[in-house]
RNA sequence: GGCCGCGUAGCUCAGGGGAUAGAGCAACUGCCUUCUAAGCAGUCGGUCGCACGUUCGAUUCGUGCCGCGGUCACCA
């Protein structure tokens, strides 16, 4: 239990000896104590008055009279209009920091949830948006873990469709065997970049037949039905679906060079997944569950042969399930992928990180499972995060204006090479010491910029003005975690930290005692980003806890400090920074170099 | 047009019924013979889109309007 909550709870208990009457809990408001005025933590009267029936400064008179006399903690009070400001002993805040364990864990809820996120299409390789989903996914994955839920990754790969076959089309018409293996061109022996490349081909040539088409007197309409290559691809889909020898060949081929390029951007991205689902395996599905559906009466079926689900009394429309030549839609297959999650993993949760355009989607998803009486219905969740915008608009694959993500990540990690040799700290590394610290500050600073954002808030990306690496940055953080290190490197040679002092007398440092309040929180910060799904209020808070420790370290002199009881505290406190900082870091995803 | 989301400093973003609205970037000024200056301190910069309402108190909640985006496909 908190400070914060000891107090609530405390005041609560006394309410009715105080004032005759019970209060609620959610009424007394407690508040860290803003800078400027005397005290630490803030409890404000005013919802309080009508209970009271006192004035403000009376009723905080009483409650500030009470807490010091009943709780040791809180040594002193002082009320300015509405607000009872407390101080806390200075041996709190002390013990705090010496009585700390260095692995700070939540209790195991006991609860599976199933996250997943990335999801890729496999027709061409991933660009920023896909990597801000990335990021956010494994750091709500990791959120999740560490406050005690069981976790499971899923990533369900769009693996079939009319899109994966407008790649192959263009391959076969216009590849020319190329492969990874012989392509001359560089960047296609990373071989979801081949197929990226004939997926923007098909394009081309379909926008050219329609216009072609147009010429000759079509309306745009039909120009875009009887493209050639249009058909071509259609009908390659059908052969698909037909289990056609040789397009079941060439579908595994291309994806097979997919999925080697998307190993590589995965590892470089440092996420990973604890199960793959394909849409290969699970597109028929949801078919069975709409002949459920039918039979509750959860769907009607339509003249011409298709199903659908009337959701206009929960304020949506009519939407189609199922075909009226009995293929599945994209709704379908998510139908029955749901069932299949559940089937796998008995999850109480289930989270999609997908883009905010498909909120509808969703929205839908979750009634129609909630109507055919799913049990796992009311755990869906999707999590909804705003696109990654360029200066100029939407980044589209299709037309080339994308932000690519292997190229991203390099450009990110020259800048960290190029600004790291400059500063000149690091000559006596090896190569391999260097490639790693390049990799360490450039993937933090991408992470970093796309995690520091509310999820749901768009971002938008100027590609000319690079990720910067000061101030509110990974590597502000980095930066002040291998501070941490190097001085208690630097202690390790001098003399014993590990004695631990169990009481110590001075008096706090005001920027020592600023420290360890912003350290206190992290237990409760780490909660509220998991209540809230929101890995930005962990950046927000490593960043805080950066800035924080550097304003101490300006102020107080550490391995110098005059007094060796200061010392030895100092390194404690130093010590326990860099565990936050590191943990938050590995929570999201982010790494943390020892010397940078 | 219906529905959903977003409008906070020149720019990028925090805050989310409570005190004087905070950071970073940009601009300017100081601080390295002393634990890593990727740092610290300071100056400049705001009608929290507009209006009404609820409240002791609204940037925060509600309604309307304006602006931006998304979505309303037998695409995924």
């Amino acid at each position: 239990m908190t400070i914060f909550q000891e107090i609530q709870t405390q005041v609560q208990q006394a309410f009715p000896t105080l004032f005759g009457s019970e209060v609620e809990l959610n009424k007394i408001t407690i508040n860290e104590t803003p800078k400027d005025f005397i005290g630490d933590i803030t409890l404000v009267v005013f919802p309080l008055l009508k209970i009271t029936k006192k004035n403000p400064e009376e009723s905080a008179k009483t409650i500030g009279e009470f807490l010091v006399n009943n709780n040791k903690n809180i040594t002193a009070y002082n009320i300015i209009k509405g607000f009872l400001n407390l101080e806390i002993n200075n041996d709190y805040w002390i013990n705090y920091v010496l009585n700390q364990e260095s692995g700070i864990k939540n209790q195991d809820k006991n609860e599976t949830v199933l996250i997943e996120y990335a999801s890729p299409n496999t027709n061409k390789p991933i660009h920023l948006g896909h990597v801000r989903n990335n990021v956010l996914g494994y750091a709500l994955a990791g959120i999740y873990k560490a406050n005690g839920f069981n976790v499971i990754k899923a990533n369900l790969t769009n693996d079939r469709g009319i899109h994966i076959c407008k790649s192959m089309v263009a391959w076969q018409h216009f590849g020319n065997g190329e492969t990874p293996e012989n392509t001359t061109d560089l960047k296609c022996r990373k071989g979801d970049h081949l197929v990226g490349k004939y997926y923007v081909e098909f394009d081309k040539h379909y926008k050219q037949q329609i216009a072609d088409l147009i010429e000759q007197g079509k309306t745009k309409e039909e120009a875009e039905k009887q493209a050639p290559i249009m058909l071509a691809a259609q009908e390659m889909l059908l052969k698909w679906e037909n289990g056609d020898a040789e397009t079941i060949a060439l579908w595994k081929t291309m994806n097979a060079w997919v999925y080697a390029g998307f190993d590589i951007t995965y590892k470089s991205l440092g996420v990973d997944f604890d199960k793959f689902y394909y849409e290969s395996d699970t597109y028929l599905l949801g078919k069975t569950i709409v002949d459920e559906g039918l039979k509750n009466n959860v769907f009607f079926k339509k003249e011409d042969g298709s199903v659908w689900i009337d959701l206009t009394e929960d304020g949506l429309d009519q939407k189609l399930v199922l075909r009226a030549d009995g293929t599945s839609v994209y709704i379908t297959q998510d139908i029955g992928t749901a069932d299949l999650k559940y089937a796998d993993f008995k999850m109480d949760q289930s989270i999609y990180v997908v883009g905010n355009e498909q909120d509808y989607h969703f929205k839908v998803l979750k009634l129609i499972m909630q109507k055919l009486g799913r049990p796992y219905a009311d755990g869906i969740h999707h999590f909804s995060y705003g696109m990654v915008d360029l200066p100029s608009g939407k980044m589209k694959s299709r037309e080339g204006t994308v932000v690519d993500a292997d190229d991203l990540i390099a450009d990110m990690i020259n800048i960290a090479k190029e600004q790291t040799e400059a500063l000149g700290k690091i000559d006596d590394f090896t190569e391999d010491e260097k490639t790693a610290l390049f990799k360490t500050i450039g993937l933090g600073a991408l992470k970093f910029f796309l995690l520091r954002v509310d999820p749901k808030k768009r971002i938008l990306f100027d590609p000319k003005e690079s990720i910067d690496l000061h101030g509110f940055t990974g590597p502000f953080v980095q930066y002040t975690y291998a501070r941490t290190r190097s001085i208690l490197r630097k202690a390790s040679q001098q003399s014993n930290i590990d004695h631990r002092p169990s009481t110590i007398d001075y008096t706090l440092h005001a920027s020592e005692k600023e420290l360890i309040k912003v350290l206190y929180k992290y237990t409760i910060i780490l909660e509220d980003s998991c209540k809230e799904m929101n890995p930005a209020k962990l950046i927000d808070y490593s960043y805080e806890v950066a800035k924080t420790y550097n304003k101490f370290y300006n102020d107080c002199p550490i391995l110098a400090a005059e007094k060796e009881e200061e010392k030895i505290f100092r390194l404690h406190l130093t010590e326990q920074t860099g565990n936050i900082i590191k943990q938050c870091f590995a929570i999201v995803g982010i790494d943390v170099p020892e010397r940078m």
